[in-house]
DNA sequence: AGGTCGTATCGACGTTTGTCAATATGTTAG
DNA sequence: CTAACATATTGACAAACGTCGATACGACCT
């Protein structure tokens, strides 16, 4: 499926419009939920661990930050739609949101991105 | 290192292994580049011209930010090496670095990602 | 030479962000 | 009920960031 009619002959790796003042800011606030190395590695730990869901109370000491700084984390994460959260007892338990694991999986790997938002 | 192996069966939307911190924090830096509205207008602008190419000349104006701040934004885009700059006379025109196009050109519009960096 | 224009850099300011200790909330165990 | 524990929330702080006015650098003119 093609290429539209008006060909501006060469190469044009070119957007058919500018991006309007709130689509920047949406794909900047979606950007910038990534843009931290902890929740990152937090993604990650969720990501890599094949039970699919990890508890809370193990996330401090792989990432070396106090409890209250991963909780935060967590919570900019379920905000953001990337994750959910799973009170079990008196233990919260987090997995991937079953939706955004493949564009996560993506994020962490350098694989194809299906969609940032 | 891994435990590896043991086929945890059935799904398993995983990363095969958790991010390092090194890893964790260049990436989170790339994202950083797009976590900025004023930044992804630039890129949308840069990319949605014809030509290929702008003058920076014409930037302050569409994008309701001082000369001194599109500047400085032009040149993140440039250490992350996602725009280059040529000077022509006392103008400085800027166009997508090549192989970065259609990396530019599916950030801006949701369409699939090869790379993130 | 000087003058003008475009752009980059500097310095300062207010805002946002990541961080932790302390506290509050809620759950389980005795 | 009380105690112990896991987690969320609050408040405070430092660092990073976006922003702009002012200035410096460079290229073009006359």
């Amino acid at each position: 499926m093609g290429d539209m009619e008006t060909d501006s002959t060469c190469c044009a790796p070119v957007v058919d419009e500018a991006l309007s003042v709130p689509e920047s800011e949406d794909l900047a606030g979606a950007f910038k939920v990534l843009a931290d190395p902890v929740r990152l590695r937090l993604l990650s730990l969720i990501a890599s661990v094949p039970e699919g869901e990890i508890c809370a109370c193990d996330l401090p000491a792989p990432l070396g930050r106090s409890q209250a700084t991963v909780s935060h984390h967590l919570s900019v994460l379920v905000d953001a739609g990337l994750i959910t959260r799973e009170q079990r007892g008196k233990w919260a338990w987090f997995q991937l949101t079953p939706d955004r694991g493949e564009f996560v999986r993506s994020v962490l790997g350098g694989q194809p991105v299906t969609a940032v938002r």
